[in-house]
DNA sequence: CGGTTTTGACCGGCGC
DNA sequence: GCGCCGGTCAAAACCG
């Protein structure tokens, strides 16, 4: 801030010379002083930014280490519980596990649960502080090592979800020795319970095969003829964890047989296949963004006519968010939305322009919903710009691999995106946030001012959109910093995290797999798929991805 | 033989 | 209350 203070001061001084010339040359030396100002105002401006990195990074490490201190005092509630009555501590677990799990981060002062509250209670805690959906997300994934009841509520931060499902998942505490089936209808009594919006990933991609391969294993275990689809709609469920209580559904476009539209719904509590993860953390961050959004506004976005759209552009990279409070809109008001009541829906339409559909290769990440009428009522548009794809890939094969890639361990878990040893991984995160947030060096692509300014406004004056931006950013980072021990606890929400979103260390992206180009016609969800990695300053294309998986058996899994 | 898929039945929510 | 519809269950079939 230093810096940007006396940057402006250079500016004031510089506008102050220019003022009393009035001659020719005067005007020309006031002409050349006025760039220089223009200069001199860029310059402040990015420290300004630069400043605003560093306390982004003061404010995490500082977020970190209350994480841990809960983490460890929930641990030890947990023990305690279990101690004294193995029975009633897993009823108890049903109840306090969300109230655990949401104390994390935000609320760092809190170290003890709050038992005399319920989860209901709890929810619309979270409704009114966006905070909670982050907390939550973060916590969750420090309790992956647990085996047993605890274990259920890990890594919540890889799935797609909302906080308030989230919530509910994480009351679902269960002995281990119950039996999966008693172990999902009480699920269903606990969401029943707990009657709350259940956020919904769809995501629209342009595939040929039955199913998106997206890195994770499920089991079908229902088909139905829709109404309005000719097309059967596919149940599936997670089975990487017999407990997890996530599903999907799969489901051909009525209007273009060709986009296959998945539905995620629910949070993992397991640790997540690499190949799994990115998916994972791209549904969690829209809807987290989504549910960041509805919590502010209350309503769902009734149409397009009317509808705010919160968004950034980050170089390419286009984040929507739509809501009806915050009429901010700061780019492309790209947006179609209808009234989702009961299922909150976000759509990541992953079909548009310039991605080779066949292979699905997700060069367009358009959060955009104009084909889901149903249950949209968001809009997230990923679209990135033609010259800067996505950065972000994920990949399908290697779903058979999951065991190995992310073993249950303690050290390992959430969606621990491990890069190996990539040299360039810290390049890449520092690009990537670059990209995300107007550097302090001058851009290597030559990026509207108004377009850093757009951006820079939108995470600062948005909670929505912080919310959501950092809780895709998480996803993207996923656990660094920590051991590999999943997310990092980004506090999101509120003024805080506009403070706390800080990328340093490294930048576990996924990446994982084999080129679609191999891939013939499986429909990998991993295809964020970005040109050609040489591109040193540009994130996106540094953005290479370890390849690491034989070419998958997806049709093994989700078809 | 264990896991997955299939598929008809069942259940709950919602609108009328 | 009834019917529609989405979603789930669960037994049987299937598969490696």
């Amino acid at each position: 801030m230093e810096a940007a203070l006396g940057k402006s001061g250079e500016v004031v001084k510089e506008e102050k010379r220019v003022e009393p010339s009035g001659d020719e040359q005067g005007y020309k030396e006031g002409n050349f002083l006025f760039k220089d100002i223009k200069l001199e105002s860029a310059k402040a401006e990015m420290g300004e930014v630069r400043e605003e990195n560093h306390r982004l990074k003061m404010h995490l490490n500082r977020i970190m280490k209350d994480y841990q201190t809960l983490q460890m005092q929930f641990d030890n509630i947990v023990k305690q519980e279990a101690k004294e009555s193995p029975i009633i501590a897993h009823t108890q677990e049903a109840i306090d596990e969300p109230e655990l799990i949401s104390l994390s981060l935000g609320r760092s002062t809190s170290s003890e649960p709050r038992k005399d509250q319920n989860p209901r209670k709890l929810k619309e805690d979270q409704e009114v502080h966006d905070e909670g959906l982050a907390l939550r997300l973060d916590s969750s994934a420090f309790e992956m090592p647990k085996i047993g009841p605890s274990t259920e509520n890990s890594l919540k931060a890889t799935s797609p979800e909302n906080s308030l499902e989230a919530n509910k998942e994480a009351s679902e505490g269960w002995p281990p020795h119950k039996v999966l089936k008693t172990m999902r209808r009480e699920d269903d009594e606990v969401s029943e319970q707990n009657p709350v919006k259940k956020a919904r990933v769809s995501v629209r991609v342009r595939c040929d095969t039955p199913t998106m391969n997206d890195g994770c294993q499920w089991r079908k275990y229902g088909q139905k003829i829709a109404k309005g689809n000719p097309c059967p709609r596919a149940y599936y469920r997670c089975t990487v964890a017999p407990t997890c209580p996530v599903r999907k559904q799969v489901q051909r476009c009525a209007e273009d047989m060709g986009i296959l539209i998945t539905t995620y719904e629910g949070t993992h509590n397991h640790p997540l296949p690499i190949s799994a993860t990115v998916m994972a953390s791209t549904t969690s961050a829209a809807a987290a963004m989504l549910l960041s959004g509805s919590s502010t506004s209350g309503t769902a976005p009734t149409s397009s006519v009317g509808t705010t759209t919160s968004s950034a552009n980050f170089r390419g990279l286009n984040f929507y968010l739509s809501d009806n409070l915050n009429s901010k809109q700061y780019y492309l008001p790209n947006s179609s939305m209808s009234s989702a009541p009961s299922h909150p829906t976000i759509t990541l339409d992953l079909t548009s322009t310039s991605s080779s559909s066949s292979s699905c290769h997700f060069n367009n990440f358009s959060l955009n919903s104009p084909l889901a009428p149903r249950y949209s009522s968001t809009n997230l548009n990923f679209s990135s710009l033609e010259s800067n794809p996505l950065p972000i890939s994920w990949s399908s094969s290697g779903v058979h691999n999951y065991g190995t890639q992310v073993p249950y361990n303690k050290n390992q878990v959430g969606n621990s995106l491990n890069f190996g040893s990539k040299p360039n991984q810290e390049n890449m995160i520092h690009s990537f946030m670059q990209n995300l947030i107007p550097s302090s060096s001058p851009p290597q692509q030559n990026l509207p001012a108004d377009t850093i300014a757009a951006a820079t406004k939108a995470i600062t004056s948005d909670p929505s959109f912080q919310s959501a931006l950092a809780t895709a950013l998480t996803s993207i980072i996923g656990s660094n910093g920590n051991g590999g021990r999943g997310n990092l606890g980004f506090q999101i929400g509120g003024e805080n995290f506009s403070k706390s979103l800080n990328i340093g260390g490294t930048f576990p992206v996924v990446s994982s797999f084999p080129s679609t180009a191999t891939n013939g016609n499986k429909c990998s969800s991993s295809y964020l798929n970005i040109g050609p990695p040489s591109a040193p300053n540009s994130l996106p294309s540094n953005l290479t991805f370890l390849q690491p998986l034989p070419p998958p058996s997806a049709d093994k899994f989700s078809t």
